[in-house]
DNA sequence: TATATTTGCATCGTGCACGATATAATCGTG
DNA sequence: CACGATTATATCGTGCACGATGCAAATATA
């Protein structure tokens, strides 16, 4: 491919998954909204319905992300009592971010949505196998780019 | 699979989508901070090497994005003089954005872009046809989730 | 055991995204 | 032609992302 045509839209790669990433944020409002909390506040209650518990640093280290996203999103999430920070009596620089009652009920009503997504997402031209391939695509992108040295996530 | 293995975060797909749309922003930064714009703005400027001249609403078209997202990105590049506004005389309403000398000139610079990031994500797991299919997955997608009524860019 | 380094978290500034709303220009319909 | 509806853009408020920086606690090392 000519470089000329390698920057046309419609021939790159990184903006489909910018727009879908963006879309699928959109899609998952409607539900979320629901339940008052956004996409990447989901995000850090999918992680503590599997762990209850956890310090900033674990959370940062399952989604990827910085302290500098997560510490004024967790504090807005704790603000909604959805949560509870206090800090570790082992090591007093470590918050200990824990589910509340209200947080953990909110899984329940959770429950549905990846399947409801899902679905929204298959159709004649997708199938479940297509899926589970570009997961696994993505999953491996996700070593490489978060390995990066000039792209690690600090913890 | 079980409602609530549907929740780990393991077995989802749109948080790889989330995350390596932020990893491949990430990504091309080192890159984009020698021409002196963000992931965005490069967008922008590849839907204006296409065309040159195009109001804001079309170039919301092309990239899915509103123009309450656009107005201040845009000014932000007339700012760095990559582009200019001005209003149609056709329709008052029209704001046509045009490259600069400065904006057009950048296109040479960002010609090897898209084969880096490209060779990046390239490794023994993933092969170009991955990418392919992929691309074929997330062209989809867009077209699902872009026509979903609740979710459509008003354009 | 002092002191240098590292670690965990927080704060600040900037730039997106986007829902809600505003405003002016244009269009459609009676 | 009047006037209500639509269209194009902009503004505002909120919530991420993230680089840079700060700070205190813990750890390593001289």
């Amino acid at each position: 491919m000519e470089k000329e045509e390698q920057l046309k839209l419609e021939n790159q790669i990184c903006f489909p998954i910018y727009s879908v990433s963006r879309l699928i944020t959109r899609a998952y409002k409607p539900y979320l909204e629901k339940l008052g909390i956004t996409y990447p506040q989901y995000l850090v209650l999918l992680v503590l319905w599997e762990e209850n518990s956890l310090s900033v640093n674990k959370i940062g280290q399952k989604l990827l992300l910085n302290t500098n996203t997560l510490s004024p999103l967790i504090k807005r999430m704790e603000k909604n009592e959805l949560l509870t920070r206090t800090r570790s009596r082992d090591d007093e620089r470590t918050v200990l971010v824990s589910l509340t009652e209200k947080g953990r009920s909110l899984q329940e009503q959770a429950s549905t949505i990846p399947q409801d997504l899902l679905n929204t997402l298959l159709n004649d031209d997708v199938e479940l196998s297509d899926v589970i391939l570009l997961k696994k695509t993505l999953d491996s992108w996700i070593q490489i780019l978060s390995k990066d040295p000039e792209n690690t996530i600090n913890n």
